[in-house]
RNA sequence: GCGCCUGUAGCUCAACGGAUAGAGCAUCUGACUACGGAUCAGAAGGUUUGGGGUUCGAAUCCCUACAGGCGCGCCA
């Protein structure tokens, strides 16, 4: 018996205590009630705050309330007891049948289990990363690859339709300032005032010559220009590469260049005069974003007529919105934060809905550690630590999983020595290894000739998973397809790693425990009992597979 | 000066307004004839930065002080 079926149950019980008058709602029967896993063991399986939240508008005291819904409940299928405790909770306890009977649902949904349609209908974009091809991806931007992908995931489980956007900021001054630094390596010149330095360079305009040979003898702006076009491409190729080895595939790379010479940056100002939102002044167009909230109004045709950096994003959002999106997340470091005011007031600008249409994610900073001293250097990028880097020294799965654990809120601090570790001080080898541990456990069991029970009546008697450790275990599992859900509504990946953890850890407790064994001991012939437990470690197997992939991370069946 | 984020066990971090604030690491004590021990059991460790407020109930919401991170261009 999963939580969304017990609420059910409840508002059934609470509809029918509506109808035969014993309880008036003014509000109405709710069509979903809080059903949550009490912390506290012996709390029952489950737990409501149903009278406490609904007492008051029955106009009777919370306690009395339940009593009426603990006679209801007590009476409904799969529910074994119903406790009334402190102010007015009702503790639910299951019985071993319904519970059991989860691990068969789970096996049965097998990849599609922890799938939702909470958002069914949307058509999602997803905008991260979008580094400068500049330089390597640096460790800021990989925080977002990592945690942006797998929002991607979620929202896919959840019934979205997501497209995955790279905003590839190839217009204006800093290609000039990439395509100068190639230039002067070439040359043999110092680093220009503002220019790139970093190994980097060097092997780009070393390639660049290679390639063109020719370049060195041409006039120095025709030589430019052939160092911006290769350049870029040779650095784009570059992090596409290392977006590749990441296991991230966006959908989109689109280039902001284009939204210049296209025109699109003049329809989206004429838009917005249209709606009577900009104003000129001082030579200059401006985008009236204060009276929607920004703390002040942004140029948006400078004075020399050139688009400003805003103008881009302009016709970037509209173009994303004619293409049919309801929702476009963009993703950004914490050192851009000073845009979401004014992103919101463009939207607001175009007459939608900031915080609906336009969701800006801000990813908080993240340091790297080794020996306890804060990492910088990097041989290729001089002084900035690169997703090659990260993947260098721990690897894609703990780079990706290290990344998705914490909430995006918060600066962290990633130990490098930790993360590289195998053993069970590092996460995602704990959650790792217990799948893996699943599956041998499967294969243990197919030598010796068992096999899940399939069918309706195949033989699995969900009666048997009666230890409270397998209890346990089933609540856990019967929990993911609200983990998925609640991480996609609050657009927090690390709910899923926090839940793989526990998981894992309920498992090996249960794996750990002399009355649990899956597998026949001594000379015991493997039995109904034995087959129960083999379900219930195909469901964890399950359930640790599709989590796992929901973070783009391995789930070895060997470790 | 203004704005955003953060402040929870020695350390790294959880906890969608719910009951006695939880994990891992580190420390200490145990379980190795082990369905792969890359595991498990137990102990110890807290005024959730300080101070007010809201309510049946606050780490969580509001106000305030303090501390840390990041920003505040007709740069991109």
């Amino acid at each position: 018996m999963t939580p969304d079926q017990i609420s059910t149950t409840i508002v059934d019980v609470l509809q029918a205590l509506v109808a035969d008058g014993s309880v008036t709602l003014p509000d109405g029967v709710p069509t979903t009630v809080t059903v949550e896993r009490p912390r506290q063991k012996g709390h029952g399986d489950y737990a409501t705050n149903v009278a406490l939240q609904l007492g008051k508008k029955a106009g009777m005291n919370p306690r009395e309330f339940a009593a009426l819904v603990q006679t209801g409940l007590e009476a409904s299928d799969g529910v074994a007891a119903v406790e009334i405790a402190g102010p007015g909770f009702l503790n639910i306890t299951v019985a071993a049948q319904a519970q059991g009977q989860v691990a068969a649902d789970v096996v049965a949904a097998g990849a599609t289990y922890g799938a939702s349609d909470a958002f069914a209908g949307e058509k999602i974009n997803l905008e991260f990363v979008s580094a400068n091809p500049t330089g390597p991806l640096h460790i800021g931007a990989v925080r977002w690859a990592a945690v942006g992908d797998a929002l991607g995931r979620i929202f896919t489980m959840t019934g979205a339709e997501v497209t995955r956007e790279y905003y590839f900021n190839d217009h204006g001054a800093q290609l000039d300032r990439f395509s100068s630094s190639l230039l002067a390596w070439a040359k043999g010149r110092p680093v220009p005032e503002d220019g790139y330095g970093g190994q980097y360079i060097e092997e780009i305009a070393k390639d660049v010559v290679a390639e063109r040979p020719e370049v060195l003898e041409l006039p120095e702006a025709e030589a430019q220009e052939i160092f911006r076009v290769e350049g870029v491409e040779l650095m784009f190729a570059e992090i596409k590469q290392s977006l590749h080895d990441f296991d991230v595939h966006f959908d989109v790379y689109f280039h902001e260049d284009n939204l210049h010479k296209s025109g699109a940056v003049t329809r989206a100002v004429e838009r917005l005069t249209e709606l009577g939102n900009t104003y000129e002044k001082d030579g200059a167009i401006w985008l009236a974003t204060e009276k929607f909230g920004d703390d002040k109004d942004r140029v948006i045709i400078k004075s020399d007529g050139k688009g400003a950096y805003l103008s881009g994003d302009l016709a970037y959002y509209l173009d994303k919105r004619e293409r049919g999106f309801d929702r476009c997340f963009i993703m950004l470091g914490a050192d851009h934060h000073g845009y979401v005011g004014r992103m919101n007031a463009m939207c607001a600008a175009f007459g939608d809905e900031p915080g609906r249409n336009l969701e800006i994610l801000i990813g908080q900073m993240v340091n790297l550690l080794r020996d306890g001293q804060p990492l910088r250097m990097s041989k290729r990028a001089g002084t900035v630590v690169t997703i090659d880097d990260l993947v260098a020294a721990i690897g894609v799965d703990a780079a990706r999983y290290a990344l998705a654990r914490y909430s995006s809120d918060s600066n962290i601090d990633l130990d490098l020595d930790l993360w590289a570790k195998a053993s069970n001080d590092n996460p995602v080898y704990y959650v790792q290894y217990g799948h893996a541990r699943t599956c041998r456990m499967m294969e243990n069991a197919a030598d010796l000739g068992m096999s899940l029970p399939t069918g309706p009546d195949g033989g699995f008697d969900p009666a048997l998973l009666s230890h409270p450790l397998e209890g346990e275990l089933l609540r856990a599992l019967a929990e993911f397809p609200r983990v998925v859900a609640g991480a996609a509504e609050l657009r927090e990946p690390h709910r899923v790693a926090r839940y793989l953890e526990a998981t894992a850890s309920v498992f090996n407790k249960w794996y750990d425990t002399r009355e649990c064994r899956m597998l026949p001991q001594g000379d015991e012939t493997p039995g109904p009992i034995n087959e129960a437990r083999l379900m219930l470690v195909a469901a964890t197997r399950t359930v640790l597979a599709n989590g796992l992939a929901l973070l783009g991370v391995s789930a070895p069946e060997r470790m």
